[in-house]
DNA sequence: CTGCAAGGTTAGCTGCGGCTAACCTGTAAT
DNA sequence: ATTACAGGTTAGCCGCAGCTAACCTTGCAG
């Protein structure tokens, strides 16, 4: 029985987004999570032992190529969902949410699904 | 901070579901839903506590009316979802999971949107 | 150079939803 | 009537992902 790590995916995602405006630090991760310093601290040597991220000397936090995949993969779903479902109508905040939540589960088949929905919809536009 | 009772619709849905087919055991329920006998028996009592169903003198399950209205609406959700995957060419086996795995996430935006596509591409075949 | 504040870490706790081992209970079969 | 077995329950454990309290380590301002 392996042990699913529920929030693996949305601290890769935060890294990789963090990543792109300076050096990621587990402070900036608690503050945007919004879960405490201690609590991401953890979360990251066990992200470190799986091989996701490396931390270097000043404790700044790197995605690994395994990390990065994951990363790039999670945020692709995000966008995907989150286009779709605004383009439905549902209102952007919402739709975030969702698309949070739908992101983690969807298996690669919906994922193909529903990109093709959204390509159709954004063509007959 | 409420904690989610994450498996609580699972229960509810099997629960409604095996109520149309007789009287309701924990052993059936720990059958189908893959755990042991003593998971199932500590959860209907947190089951008990918030109100969702009550136990009989032989042990057996009873929805209250709360538990059949959250029962009936994952349902519903549920099997939306499965509809709209499979309308999607998601193969029925996968579009199962996946809907099972969506339908404790979605807001009634996102519902309401999702089932307006579905009576769309139903009605236009 | 010193000292404080920001941030990292450790220890020890919580609730959730699993598990096994062990025990209790009630019905059905001999 | 006895017994065996199915099913319910209890106790005690696990890992996950949170928390607080307390401590350690910086780096920067003065």
């Amino acid at each position: 029985m392996k042990k699913k790590m529920t929030r693996r995916e949305d601290y890769l995602k935060l890294i990789y987004t963090l990543s792109g405006k300076g050096e990621v630090r587990g402070a900036d991760l608690a503050d945007e999570l919004d879960v405490k310093r201690p609590t991401v601290c953890v979360y990251l040597k066990r992200l470190v032992d799986v091989g996701d991220i490396v931390m270097d000397e000043h404790h700044c936090v790197h995605l690994t190529q395994q990390g990065l995949q994951i990363a790039e993969s999670t945020l692709d779903k995000h966008g995907m969902l989150l286009e779709l479902l605004q383009n439905l109508g549902v209102p952007s905040e919402v739709a975030a949410g969702d698309a949070c939540a739908i992101e983690h589960n969807i298996s690669p088949e919906t994922y193909s699904a529903l990109k093709q929905l959204l390509n159709e919809r954004q063509i007959s536009v």
